[in-house]
Parts: C-alpha cells; structure tokens; sequence
RNA sequence: GUCUCCGUAGCUCAAUUGGAUAGAGCGUCGGCCUCCGAAGCCGAAGGUUGCAAGUUCGAAUCUUGCCGGGGACGCCA
C-alpha cells in the first residue's frame, strides 16, 4: 500500500461533499514537512476555504468531520492557519510493517493500468567509442527502465543506435583510402575509430584553410568596431544603455571569432607539422564532400556500401555491448537508425501529401505555426534527417510496438528538436500518446566546462570506468575494515567489490542530481568515504548483513518464521515509517521520471538506519522478543535497500 | 536578433510542483568506540533564495522589468 495515496483517497471522499472536484484538494495530502508537525500534512483547507469564502481552520474542521481515518491514525489536528496534520497509529504501523516484512514487492502495487512504455536511451554511434556524454543517458535511462518496470508496466528498453548517419561515410572513405589492413584485422573497431577521426581531422585541415583567411578579417574587423564604440562618450541615458549593450554584443563576438580562429589554426598546425598528415591532406582536398557522397551512396543503396556496412556492425556492436555488460544495462530491443530507413521516403510522401510539409529552398520541411525553425525531413541532396527518422520510429513504435508512452533521455539541447518532432507527430496523427522528452543537463568539469580531459578531448568511457573502479579500489585497501584487515578476502572477491564501489559511485553521483541541471563530475565526491554516495548506502547494506553474519541468523528463516514487528523506539518508528514509505519514492520517482527521488529516499533511509543501529541493540537486545522483531526491521531494511539500488543499477555487497 | 534553461549556505546540490522556522552533503567547530562494521552517530555555526516591483492568507516556486551565466537557432545527430 502506499500510504499517502490511501491518505489522499479518504481526502477524497471526506471532500466530496464540500467541493465538486475533489481531487486537486486531495492531492494536497503530503509528507509532513517537519516531524514535529506528525507523519502527514493536509494543506487543502486555506485554498478551500478561500472559495468557500470560509474561515480556513472551520473548514480544516468540517473537513476533519467527514474524513473517515480513525483505523489510519490518530485524531487529526489543525495546526496554523488551517493545516491538518495526521499521525499515523501506533498499532496500526506495527501490523502494517509486519506484513511488509513478508511482502516481496514491498509494498509497490501493480498500477490498474499498465501502461506499454518506450524508453529510447543511450544511443551512440556506432564505430565512435562511447564517451562521457553518453553515460547521463544511459545510466538514467536504464534506472527508469527498472523502476517503471517494477512498477508493473511493460517497459521496452529501446537502443536507437546511430548507425545510418554521417560518421558512416567518413569511415567509409576512410577505409576505402586509409586503412591498415594489420590492424583492422586485429582490432576492427579501433581501426575504424581511427578511420573515423582521421577523415574528420583532415575535413577540418580543409575547412579551417579555407575559412581562416575570412575569420581574421571578420575578426579585425570586429575588433575596429569594437574599438570605435569604446571611444565613443554616450550623451543621454538612453545612448549610455544601447552603448552598453552594443559593447558586450561585440565582446561576445570578438571572444567567439578568437575562438574560432584559434580553433582553426589548432587545427591547421595538427596537420602542418605532421608530414604524413599533411601529404594525406594534401591528396584529398575534397574530404568532406566526398566522405558526404560515401553516406549518399549507402542510402541510395550502393551495393559495396552496404555490404561495407554489414561487415563493420557486427564487431560494432560487440564492442558497444562490452561496455553496456560492465556498466550492467540491459535493453529490450536495439533498433538502430538503419532499421527505419525503408520507411523514411513513405513519410515524407504522407507528410506532404496530408499537408503538413512542403518545399522551402529545396528541402521538405514541416512548418509548426509559431515556431521559424523548419523540421527538415528531406533536405535539399534528397537525404533524410533525424527527423524524418525519428518520425519513423515514432510510428513503429505506435503501431507495432503498441507504446501508449515513448520516453526519449536526451540532452537538454536537443528539446527544441524534440519540441517540433512532438508536435509534427501529433499532427500527424499521432496524438493519443505521451512523448516525453527526459531531459538531462551537461557534465561539467572543474572548470565548468563540459568535462574533458587536460588535452581537452572528450573522455571516453571505457578509460572513465576503468579510472572510478581504480579509485574505488585504492579507496578500499585503505579505508576499509575488511580490506586491511582480511588477507582471506580473495582478490576477484576485491575485484567484486571495487567494481561495485567503483561504478556505484559514478552512477549514484549520475543519478542523485536533478537531471534537469547540469552537473560537476568530481571523482573526489563521489568517491567520498562519507556523505550522500552511493557508498553510503553500500556500508549501510553491509552494517545489517553484518549483524546477520555475526549473530548466525538466517533471513529466510526469521521471513518464514513469521512473527511481528514492535516499534518501542523513536528511532524504530522512524525506520518502520521510512521503509513503509518505499512505495511512495518509488511512485513519485516514476511519476517524474526522476531517479533522484529515489536516490533521496535511500539516503534518509540508510541515515534511518543507522540511527536505529546506534541506538537499538539487536543482537544483544533485552529480550528474545525484542530481538526477534529488531531482527525482522533489519531484514526488511536490507531488501528496501537493496531493491532500491538495483532499480538504480547499483550492486551491493554483503561485506566490503 | 529569436527562442530556451538557469541564478538557493564558503563549495556541490535538494526543496514532494504555491505551504508552517528554505533543507542535505562537503568543509568548519564541539561531543560519542569496554558494546551488532566510527565508511557511522549526536549537536553548533553558516541565507535579504541575483536585484526590484507585482499577484494572495502564504512566493525559491507564478507575472513583469532589470543584472549575470549556459544552451539552441535550415539542410550534423
């Protein structure tokens, strides 16, 4: 049962009778703020008092009178201006508790409606290594997979890999002009990689060659202006601001011509001082256009690209899944970019032919009244977008997939993109289903700036995993009680340990953050041997195995035995209460689609417990009694804890 | 230029969507291991929620205007 929605549902009925729609008053019913104000909170009676026209604390009364929760909890108080605070009986609490001890869902009740949903997480290109901009994506995406699956919908976990787009001819040119055969044959995907950003490296040599020449005068040119308006003495207030404004408009362009034209000469003197790479780009001065008409080609169905394309996949996406088993993410189905592709010239044929999109300077594009930006769905070459991709693979998953909810965790950036591509689908037809855009703010470093190494590339993931379970390791042999202590402790059993520790860490600090802001990777909080970390939790987990170990109880045994939970204790209750409010983390966590939710409530539950374990002996508690029921609270504090993490897909250990 | 997101303790972040005295972690200061794991617990200090108006019983949250920062803006995904 979760326990604010039965609150919620006796508001209901107590409020019948006072407003007609009762619902948005209900819902009013939350958490109590403050404990000393009890374990529940009504705020209903102001704003229904208001229109009523009604003193808010007679109408906290009237409200108290039709309410029916005498089996609930204690009789009710109005409190301040009109709030109506409710604590939950004692007796009531014990029985309920007891049942959860032996309830293996916790408490989480199937929804009436199941509803089909498809998360659309992850996605990377194929033959790019997977890097830290993908993690956020795939670390959430794959939590909210777990957690509306255990909730009891139909989840589809859905892969959509970039396996059609642009990067695909770059490496096709690449491998038609520069490959090493040795090396492919030894390690493909390394070798494609290479293929990969070495065509792009000399696309850029090109590009900044030719673009160099007009950026530094655009630049000087900028600067004069720059230099004039610093010069000039505004007479009037009204001057004194445009002048204001103006400045820091040239300041910001100045700063970004700099940038560019530092950029490109970075870029040119890569080249420049390697006289390989210089010959290489000297023998392709098209690069770029040719590596666009390798991607044509493969659309258009040459027969050398395609059969190219169906040789790179398969070790592609072997290498991709060595990265998803270690990160331990699962999908339901991965259907790529390319799997949409037969589909694509039917959409836009529909598109036009219902009226939606027309001709704009070549291209197709559906206009959105309201918003300038065009969604192009075919551009001017005759080649697809993402968009008409993604208005595919909205009818697929409508039509075969049967989605009632397509979920896509994706950058912040692109919800413009997504904000035309909801509304193209929903003219289109498509308007009985919930598209949602999850999204997810930047990974920054200490600097603030998108997280980079200090040669300032782009972290890959593999290296980042590689580095949080080293650290996680090293963490160990120092801190830990069992680590220095234990030269029994195998080393793949420290192996088990740091990884858990290691990506534990790098996910809970993922996941923890509102998802909405972006967030500062910091192995040293993370990685903290205190505080809110996913480590927290793990000791916490390991503190209670700890006392089944010691004491030589057996869990499924005192689950068997039956037997009930006494909550004598403040801090009893306080536990009892947390771990009955599972179902709630679990349902507000998936109400928002927001893992940090969760990573809360395991937070004040672990601090609930470990206030308990101070202060509750259980091994040696007074009585047989005591015992009995103490140990029944930690068993069940255990699998919240537990359940909870694996939802985030974070392992525990029983010793660490 | 247009659109969009953001600004909360020294630092990193919350705030149950308009509720009571704005909360955590880190850091700082003080207390707690003869006792189930001190990776812990208990306590203290720390705030004009960027600024200014407005809406109302009540605002970090909604409105408007400034200030400051990020991001996106036609054929990349």
């Amino acid at each position: 049962m979760n326990v604010l929605q039965e609150l919620r549902s006796r508001f209901r009925d107590a409020l019948a009778s006072l407003v007609a729609d009762p619902v948005p008053f209900a819902e009013m019913v939350k958490a109590a703020q403050d404990s000393k104000f009890g374990d529940y909170q009504a705020n209903c009676a102001m704003p229904l008092a208001k229109l009523r026209g009604e003193n808010p604390r007679d109408v906290a009364g009237k409200i108290i009178a039709q309410l029916k929760l005498d089996d609930l909890c204690d009789p009710p108080e109005i409190a301040g201006p009109g709030f109506i605070n409710l604590k939950l009986r004692q007796d009531w609490l014990e029985a309920t508790v007891t049942r959860l001890v032996t309830d293996p869902r916790l408490s989480v009740h199937t929804p009436s409606r199941s509803k089909t949903i498809v998360i659309d997480f992850s996605g990377p290109n194929i033959a790019k290594p997977m890097h830290v901009g993908h993690l956020r994506s795939t670390v959430i995406g794959d939590a909210l997979r777990k957690i509306l699956t255990f909730q009891g919908h139909r989840v589809i976990g859905d892969n959509h890999i970039g396996d059609w787009g642009t990067q695909f001819g770059m490496i096709l040119y690449g491998f038609k002009n520069f490959l090493d055969r040795e090396a492919y044959s030894r390690t493909p995907v390394a070798e494609l990689a290479r293929q990969y950003r070495l065509v792009n490296q000399l696309g850029d040599y090109h590009e900044a060659a030719a673009g160099l020449p007009g950026w530094r005068s655009q630049l000087a040119e900028r600067q004069r202006a720059l230099q004039e308006t610093e010069t000039t003495s505004p007479a009037t207030p009204v001057e004194k601001d445009a002048r204001k404004k103006q400045l820091k408009r040239l300041n910001d362009e100045v700063a970004g011509l700099r940038d560019q034209v530092a950029s490109g000469e970075k870029k040119l003197a890569a080249v420049d001082s390697d006289a390989t790479l210089k010959l290489l780009a000297l023998a392709h001065p098209n690069i770029a256009t040719l590596a666009r008409e390798e991607t044509a080609k493969l659309h258009t169905g040459d027969a050398e690209n395609r059969r190219l394309w169906e040789q790179f996949m398969p070790a592609c996406l072997a290498e991709l899944q060595k990265m998803y088993d270690r990160l331990d993410v699962r999908f339901d189905i991965a259907l790529g970019e390319s799997f949409y592709q037969p589909l694509l010239a039917a959409v836009v044929t529909d598109l036009q032919s219902r009226g939606l999109a027309r001709e704009s300077d070549g291209a197709i594009c559906v206009f959105i009244p309201g918003v300038d930006a065009p969604f192009i769905v075919r551009k001017t070459d005759g080649a697809f977008t993402y968009a008409t991709t993604d208005l595919a693979t909205i009818q697929y998953r409508v039509r075969e997939l049967h989605a009632d909810t397509i979920l896509y965790v994706v950058d912040a950036r692109q919800s413009d993109h997504f904000k035309l591509l909801f509304e193209s689908a929903r003219r289109w037809g498509f308007d009985q289903i919930e598209l949602h855009h999850v999204s997810f703010g930047t990974i920054l470093g200490d600097d603030k700036r998108p997280f980079k190494t200090r040669a300032g590339d782009t972290v890959g993931l593999e290296s980042l995993l590689n580095e949080g379970v080293a650290k996680a390791r090293g963490m160990l042999e120092t801190t830990s009680a069992d680590f220095s202590s234990r030269p029994d402790l195998t080393e793949s059993q420290r192996q088990i340990v740091a990884a858990a520790v290691g990506l534990g860490a790098i996910k809970y600090a993922d996941l923890s953050q509102n998802r909405e802001s972006d967030y500062v990777f910091s192995w040293d909080k993370m990685l903290a041997t205190n505080g809110d970390t996913s480590t927290y939790m793990q000791y916490a987990y390991a503190r209670v195995c700890g006392i089944f170990r010691k004491g030589n109880f057996d869990r499924t045994a005192i689950r068997a035995a039956g037997g009930s939970v006494s909550l004598a204790t403040p801090a009893e209750r306080a536990l009892a209460l947390q771990l009955l409010r599972f179902a709630e983390a679990i349902d507000s966590a998936a109400a928002e689609y927001r893992p940090n939710f969760l990573t809360q409530y395991l937070f004040a539950t672990a601090n609930c417990f470990s206030t308990f374990f101070e202060q509750c002996p259980v091994v040696k508690a007074d009585t047989d009694d005591l015992r009995a029921s103490r140990l029944r609270l930690c068993d069940l504090t255990a699998r919240v804890i537990a359940q909870g993490l694996e939802l985030l897909g974070i392992q525990t250990i029983e010793q660490m």
